[in-house]
DNA sequence: TTTAGGG
DNA sequence: CCCTAAA
């Protein structure tokens, strides 16, 4: 199994400590999150604070319900919980799931449903679902009461998809299924193999290992674009590579059939942006609030090993985002200058984006052990109701013999956070992970099998008997992942629960308390600003050495991964989880940048650029010292330099961090005395001239 | 957007 | 570093 583990992209704090002025940043935080939370407004990162407070898996007893609150109203309450969780520092470990909640399916359903019916499709259903998604998600959630309907929502969706997909030539592609479940969403390839083998070997395990995942097929990706396929081979949009080849989307949202094979080559695809985003908008029933809660959905893909799949938005901004650290920085530093509501927009927006243009497309295309069979896969997201969703697929060979072989190519789960002090080992964080994904996996879940959209429950049919030996019908097996029943009471959904999710997956998970710890923050996350990115997420490392003026053109950001490195490499190895580059989530909205000490060499820029160009014209010293150093804002210089002149002042014990040398200080205190002069003359200036003016002025009245 | 300062 | 009032 390949699990894409998505890590928050961007700065993930302030990492602070030890000192006191590291004590005051943290008060700073503090602070912070008060105001926000007097804000009252929930944005994109809100909302996935409050998801991921919800969805952390208590490792005793249920989560509890009191705070997660999902409802809409309740957002700012959630948002002081998550707040509070951020603000505990004092957890070594912390392994977070989130939860997907129905309602976001919900949501989801009700949109396709738009859409399709905005797009003239003949739904009859239409009305019906935009229902029950309106009343709360739970029918439209529908576990496994809701197959029926459940089934109609996956037509709608596969021809919604249409509409954005690309037809890979005569691909047999059926529907695939592909459904989401609480935290758990799978996407399930189904195989038909035409030769004999047992049968077992494709099965679908679920549950701890996670060795017999899709992840152990080496062959899964061949770099090749894949195709798209929809059903309704109507509309062709090209798609695009970077999409096709992300390896993380958004659970919710994204319907691509992917097909590959060799003379497909020409026909990637991927979901036209634009498309994605009007489909989005088009549904007006949905607030913000709903869109965000989708959004703030954190997706992990599972994924073949993807090393050199970039991840990337959909959205042009976004995707440069990713792509260049200095884009993202810019990004950045453009949201900084907004005022708060404006930035929470902002970042609203882009996780929105992001959300929605983030396909899930397997990369995966394979061949059949008979050799050129292409390997279809599909997925189907979004299925908003039911429970886990599993997307299956499968090519349709003729098979030979009474054997019918499925291959699960991968399966999804629910972001996990992991938090755990810098000093754990590596083994130790395989464990987390392990854990995080054994609790959500191996508890409480069980499989369900759709075909044609419908559940199958007679579990003593036989496949023939069902249909599934045939090939037609393979094209429409799919599987889910649902809770337990037993564990489910499941009604209602839809706001109240606590936990995003009624229908929840057992939550075993455990909830590592960590110790002042880092969170591995990989970043990507970010704010706003997007995730996915490379797969090395980097994060802002506070050594990382200060450019030397003029090296400074050397993108540092080459040179800020920090160890997280040792995830990525991990996850492809071990459990495959990968993390995406997100930007979201954790709490931490509005992320402080990192710390990033200035070094001698930087010091020396400054003063020198300071001593030339005199104090209060930060903009040019920027531009003439540091203008290759995106992370250093004028701001930033201007805030180094009143440091710089503190320090000079006080006694060299008193200093800390890396020493400056005297000489550069006294250099300060020169230049620093100098242009306070200038300063003063210019003042003084000003004001002889505007005397003059203002006896004159006088003299005149009188 | 920049500056200038307080936090 | 952050946040903002002012410019």
């Amino acid at each position: 199994m390949v699990l894409q583990k998505r890590l928050d992209y961007g700065f993930n704090g302030y990492q602070v400590p030890y000192t006191p002025r590291a004590t005051r940043s943290a008060r700073r935080r503090g602070s912070f999150k008060k105001r926000a939370e007097d804000n009252n407004k929930m944005c994109a990162f809100d909302l996935l604070a409050t998801v991921a407070g919800k969805l952390l898996l208590e490792k005793k007893g249920p989560p509890s319900s009191s705070n997660a609150s999902t409802d809409e109203d309740q957002g700012p309450v959630v948002g002081d919980t998550e707040k509070k969780e951020l603000q505990d520092e004092n957890k070594q470990l912390k392994v977070e799931t989130y939860d997907r909640g129905s309602c976001d399916r919900g949501f989801i359903v009700s949109e396709l449903v738009s859409q399709a019916h905005d797009q003239k499709f003949n739904l009859k259903e239409s009305p019906h679902h935009q229902d029950d998604t309106h009343f709360g998600f739970a029918s439209a959630i529908t576990t496994s009461d809701c197959s029926e309907g459940f089934g109609d929502q996956k037509q709608v969706i596969g021809k919604t998809e249409n509409e954005m997909g690309t037809l890979a030539s005569k691909v047999e592609v059926g529907p695939s299924g592909y459904r989401e479940y609480g935290d758990c969403k799978l996407e399930v390839e189904t195989k038909r193999i035409i030769k004999d083998e047992s049968n077992k070997s494709g099965g679908m395990q679920f549950g701890n290992g996670g060795d017999r995942c899709s992840s152990d097929d080496p062959v899964v990706w061949d770099g090749k674009p894949p195709a798209v396929v929809s059903s309704d081979s109507s509309a062709k949009v090209p798609l695009c590579r970077d999409h096709s080849t992300r390896s993380s989307f958004p659970a919710t949202r994204d319907y691509v059939n992917v097909v590959s094979r060799d003379d497909d080559e020409n026909s990637s695809g991927c979901t036209h942006p634009s498309t994605t985003k009007k489909f989005f908008r088009s549904a007006p029933r949905i607030g913000d609030r709903r869109i965000r809660k989708i959004l703030a959905s954190k997706y992990w893909k599972v994924a073949p090993k993807l090393k050199d799949v970039t991840l990337s938005n959909t959205d042009g901004e976004l995707k440069a985002v990713y792509r260049n650290r200095n884009s993202y920085y810019r990004s950045i530093r453009s949201e900084r200058n907004y005022p708060i509501k404006k930035r929470r927009l902002f970042n609203s927006i882009s996780n929105y984006d992001e959300g929605i243009s983030r396909k899930n497309v397997c990369l995966s295309p394979q061949r059949g052990i008979d050799g050129d069979v292409p390997d279809l896969c599909h997925k189907m997201h979004g299925a908003p109701g039911t429970s886990s969703s599993v997307a299956g697929s499968h090519s349709s060979f003729q098979s030979r013999n009474s054997h019918v072989k499925l291959r699960i190519k991968s399966f999804r789960v629910p972001e996990l956070f992991i938090e755990l002090p810098e000093t754990a080992t590596v083994g130790s964080l395989k464990r987390r992970v392990m854990e995080a994904v054994n609790a959500i996996l191996g508890g409480g879940l069980r499989v369900g099998v759709l075909l044609q959209g419908k559940k199958v429950r007679d579990d003593n049919k036989t496949l023939l008997q069902t249909g599934i030996s045939h090939d037609n019908q393979l094209d429409a097996l799919g599987f889910s992942l649902e809770p337990n029943t037993a564990q489910n009471p499941g009604p209602l959904c839809p706001g109240d629960s606590p936990h995003m999710l009624p229908c929840n997956s057992p939550q075993p998970l455990t909830r590592y308390p960590a110790a002042p710890a880092v969170v591995l923050q990989g970043t990507c996350d970010a704010a706003t600003e997007l995730h996915l990115a490379n797969i090395g997420n980097s994060i802002e490392s506070d050594h990382d050495s200060a450019p030397s003026p003029t090296d400074m053109s050397i993108d540092k950001s080459t040179n800020d991964s920090k160890a997280l490195v040792a995830v990525p490499a991990m996850s492809v190895e071990a459990l495959s989880v990968v993390p995406v580059h997100r930007k979201s989530k954790r709490s931490e909205m509005v992320q402080r940048r990192i710390r990033r000490p200035f070094s001698v060499t930087e010091v020396e820029a400054l003063v020198q650029a300071v001593e030339k160009l005199g104090t209060g014209r930060w903009r040019d010293v920027k531009l003439r010292a540091f203008d290759n150093a995106k992370h250093r804002t004028y701001v930033d210089l201007k805030d180094k330099w009143k440091t710089l002149v503190h320090t000079a002042k006080i006694s060299p014990q008193q200093r800390r961090g890396e020493p400056v040398p005297q000489e550069l200080l006294d250099r300060v205190l020169t230049a620093h005395a100098y242009w306070s002069q200038q300063q003063a003359k210019q003042q003084l200036k000003q004001q002889q001239q505007q005397q003059p003016q203002q006896q004159l002025e006088t003299c005149l009245l009188l």
